[in-house]
DNA sequence: GCCGTTTTCGGCCCGACTGTTTTCAGTCG
């Protein structure tokens, strides 16, 4: 069982206990155990095996024995149990938006209903509406919100939320009595999805703003409206929510409104132990006295820690960290001095390879690799070895061209084939100065297998970095199910350079698996594996993924002056 | 059910919005 399947498991059990109406605490340890799983950096199961469940945060005495339970038998004896109080299909009408457990329970106790059609149908035949706490409004609600359910696409890769809410922002900056408009939530925080977008905006006035944005002609309905915030739907089926605080709380509202969750919670549990009750309106002391805060940063002063960088804020020890001034210093955007994965027209590439350099010498980089791909890509015009040698001259060419502002280095974005082997003869990589091994093909093979496969490529010794490890697509495809235990220690070992590929698509070291690399020592990367010049831009989800997982500036080799890296690459017998 | 630079027992964030209500419950983030 995967940590995905666990989490799902204490997830389900979670919504069942609050239908059932067990005491909430029990509940949220439940849904905090489910979360802890997720973004834990290793098998579930390999901890296990060394008899150290409760070692994962959230996870008891009685949470580790379900586990066990779990991975032994593969069933869950109290699940079962559970299942015959309180049928397991009543999770998912808990799905359906403004429906919670006590609704959910009333319909069941009441009606016998089990499932969403079955409400549906109920809701059409009237039979809601008369029962305590409903409505004929309430009734209608849960009609539209099952139509909503059906609409909703899902959580957005982050590049698209990002191109949406870039619009919004430029729209509400352009607003009269707008001082400051800014992103939050999980868009803010560069989560590799968004759910939805959650933007703040200051001003004295708030009507005349939330009226403005509520009646641009792409929101397709509003679904709530009140004095601080609303929140509407786009004809996309993307949902957005709008704050407008005035400026002196903007920084409470900024850092409520960014979350996370768990994030908040953690850090009004420390304003408590500090004497203060913290909301998105103010400290506030005991005696009721409001302190403001305009600036974030003054938030977490005034609580006594130090600002914690967005990409941080996820509860995975951020807060803790920042009380014994131990956050990392995160790599920036302006830290990289050059891309190492691209591609030109030899291959699938958009650009010519004097293009690329043209653009990369134009954002002031001080090398560019081109890394077209490998001769077994046929649907990529992968190169043969004879194009590879005749690629190398035009290389040297534009190389001589522009001079010594930028290092060119010739590379390859090799396959890892099906079986295993690699996509060039070894004589063939010891001529070129870096070489990418990738996965595109065959990626659903089982874990042994493929992960057999990265491993045979990270104990290549010409092989310097794997590209985008798993070969996940977001939202679409599922990576590669390797075993990260295995290949980080290969990685380790061999001095191997591990890619965050920064195209929002991929993201690809994930965030969990960068930080844990990194705390090992694996040197990584953040390339944009760009197809056009204007794709360097994508360098900032891949900063943004990078420091998502706690990653600082010399964990990255693309951070190195171009010296250090020839020399790093030459150690390693390329030809550069 | 978990957890501990005040605790191994007694805590476990805070407010907005909606709809049903004559003062609050449920849901959401």
């Amino acid at each position: 069982m995967t940590n995905k399947e666990l989490a799902e498991i204490f997830t389900l059990i979670a919504d069942l206990m609050q239908i059932k109406g067990e005491v909430i605490y029990k509940i949220l340890a439940y849904r905090k155990a489910a979360e802890n799983l997720l973004s834990l950096p290793r098998a579930a199961k390999d901890i296990w095996e060394e008899g150290k469940l409760e070692e994962i945060p959230g996870v008891g005495k009685a949470i580790a024995e379900k586990i066990d339970e779990m991975l032994r038998t593969g069933k869950l004896n109290f699940l079962e149990k559970l299942a015959e109080e309180v049928p397991a299909s009543l999770a998912g009408v808990l799905a359906v938006p403004d429906l919670g457990p006590k609704k959910v329970k009333l319909f069941w106790d009441q009606l016998g209903i089990t499932s969403i059609d079955e409400l549906k149908a109920a809701a059409q035949e009237d039979k809601l509406a008369g029962l305590p706490g409903m409505g004929k409004k309430s009734q209608d609600k849960i009609l539209e919100g099952i139509e909503a359910l059906s609409r909703r696409s899902g959580r957005l890769p982050l590049g698209d939320a990002w191109e949406l809410a870039q619009e919004q922002l430029a729209f509400l900056r352009g607003l009269p009595n707008v001082s400051q408009v800014e992103a939050a939530g999980s868009l803010r925080r560069m989560r590799s999805t968004i759910g939805d977008i959650d933007i703040l905006a200051a001003s004295d006035d708030p009507e005349p703003v939330m009226e403005a944005f509520a009646s641009q002609p792409e929101v397709a309905r509003v679904e709530g409206r009140g004095s601080t915030k609303t929140s509407v739907e786009f004809n996309s089926g993307l949902r957005a929510q709008l704050w407008v605080h005035p400026i002196k709380k903007f920084g409470t509202a900024l850092q409520y409104a960014t979350g996370s969750k768990d994030h908040n919670v953690k850090l009004r549990e420390l304003a408590l132990s500090k004497g203060y009750s913290l909301s998105e309106h103010a400290l506030t002391d005991k005696d009721g006295t409001e302190l403001f805060c305009a600036g974030e940063q003054e938030v977490y002063q005034r609580l006594g820690i130090a600002w914690v960088p967005p990409e941080l804020r996820e509860d995975r020890g951020e807060v803790e960290a920042a009380k014994n001034g131990e956050l990392p210093r995160l790599i920036e955007q302006g830290d990289i001095l050059g891309d190492l994965h691209t591609h030109s027209t030899w291959s699938d590439g958009k650009a010519t390879i004097r293009e690329m350099a043209a653009e990369a010498v134009k954002r002031g980089y001080r090398v560019l690799a081109i890394t077209d791909h490998s001769q077994s890509l046929g649907i990529a015009n992968g190169l043969s070895i004879e194009r590879l040698a005749q690629q190398k001259k035009e290389i040297a060419l534009v190389q001589e061209e522009i001079g010594g502002r930028l290092l060119l280095l010739h590379g390859t974005e090799m396959e890892i084939k099906a079986d295993g082997s690699l996509d060039y003869p070894d004589e063939v990589l010891a001529g070129l100065d870096i070489v990418i091994a990738s996965l595109h093909v065959s990626i659903r093979q089982d874990r042994q297998q493929v992960t057999e496969r990265v491993l045979n490529a990270i104990h290549n010794p010409h092989v310097d970095m794997i590209g985008h490890l798993t070969n996940r697509l977001i939202p679409e495809r599922e990576g590669a199910d390797l075993d990260m235990d295995k290949v980080l220690a290969a990685a380790a070992e061999m001095d191997t350079v591990l890619e965050i590929n920064a195209n929002p698509r991929r993201l690809d070291l994930e965030d969990i698996y960068a930080r844990r690399a990194a705390a090992m020592g694996i040197k990584l990367a953040i390339n944009t594996d760009a197809h056009r010049p204007e794709q360097l831009d994508l360098l900032q989800f891949g900063i943004g993924t990078a420091r998502r997982g706690w990653v600082q500036k010399e964990d990255v080799i693309n951070t190195w002056e171009p010296e250090k890296l020839v020399s790093w690459l030459q150690k390693r017998g390329a030809a550069v």
